[in-house]
DNA sequence: CTATTTCTTGTACAGTTGTACTAGAAACAT
DNA sequence: ATGTTTCTAGTACAACTGTACAAGAAATAG
């Protein structure tokens, strides 16, 4: 016998609500009972698609990564040069719209460097994925290590001049260091 | 009568006895009971200096604040320029034995980002005291917009790449983009 | 239909949380 | 010494945490 199949599109559903769910409430808001009371169902519903909590946790990770680099991932790769992908990902960054899931970005990125045993996954990805990206945007030709310190620095600059945009919501100033920078790179 | 005089001597210890704590076990991990267990006192004797956990976090981030700001603004403040000042900065700021510190810094700032209102203190400062710092090292007769565009960078830059260096632990090649970057600024 | 497995829910339990309360010890002014 | 205040500790409590368990409903294969 068989018995009923396992639903992997109800996981996934529920995934992406408890994504919803994190950058709109926080990473620290994230109780089984909360949780289930917003999505409309019971915490046992939860438990039993995610496991312990910790499953929840890195499955959330898991699948907020994959939104936010897709979505930036896909301006990247058609760009011609470092220089305008870089724009490219500045431009979404600092798009409000984007900011609950940067601030979320950042609250688990803070929590990982205090737990980095807990969040293994997350910390090898969180550069390792956008350095890929950014040397390839530059090309075969350039030389490796030249191209890993330019895609290191776009990185921190970009990272860091959001920091402060969120941080103190003076977009003016921000946006005019974001301009600067940016055109060193052309 | 006057009877037995506020002891704000021993507030002070338990506070700086705090951000140590806080520093070795992390952001998460403040509750009364296992702070008082490993400072050797009672939660009572916590609540009755602190008041509430509230007041408490936010005696701990100015404390905390006040520690790095001191440790850095005194090797900003001789410096003869930004360059020199961005120099001395990133050299604390990537030094190992700080690395606790600014994992609790981080830790700190992704959770403020999401909860604003809690930690209102912590964001108006977190880069208007380095702005301040960074704009004085480049003397008096700097234009002032440029002059907060330098120290926008300056701020973004190593904080960025201070993420990369906590998050990778790959020091060769943060050290290599940072030191790309504060050659641009002499 | 039956058997089997998943899905969902409600309940229960032990551990932790912040904090209020009580009470004694300690330190001051008179 | 007395009165008054702070300091410290112990206890208690209600709320919340993760999670285990039991039971019914739903969905499959035979």
């Amino acid at each position: 016998m068989v018995g009923r199949p396992v639903d992997y599109q109800r996981r996934s559903e529920l995934l992406d609500a408890l994504v919803d769910y994190a950058i709109e409430r926080g990473f620290s808001e994230l109780s089984w009972r909360p949780i289930a009371c917003i999505l409309g169902v019971s915490p046992t519903t939860l438990v039993h698609h995610f496991g312990t909590k910790e499953q929840m946790l890195e499955a959330i990770l898991g699948r907020l990564r994959e939104r936010m680099f897709a979505a930036t991932a896909a301006r990247v790769g058609d760009q011609p040069d470092l220089a305008t992908a870089a724009r490219a990902v500045w431009a979404r960054a600092s798009d409000p719209q984007q900011s609950a899931e940067f601030r979320l970005f950042f609250a688990v990125y803070g929590h990982a460097l205090q737990a980095p045993e807990k969040f293994a996954g997350f910390l090898e990805r969180v550069v390792a994925d956008w350095m890929g990206a950014l040397c390839d945007a530059q090309g075969p030709g350039v030389d490796p290590a030249a191209a890993a310190r330019a895609a290191t620095l776009v990185i921190a600059t970009i990272r860091g001049l959001l920091l402060d945009l969120l941080a103190t919501g003076d977009r003016a100033r921000v946006q005019d260091a974001a301009e600067t920078f940016l055109a060193t790179l052309s």
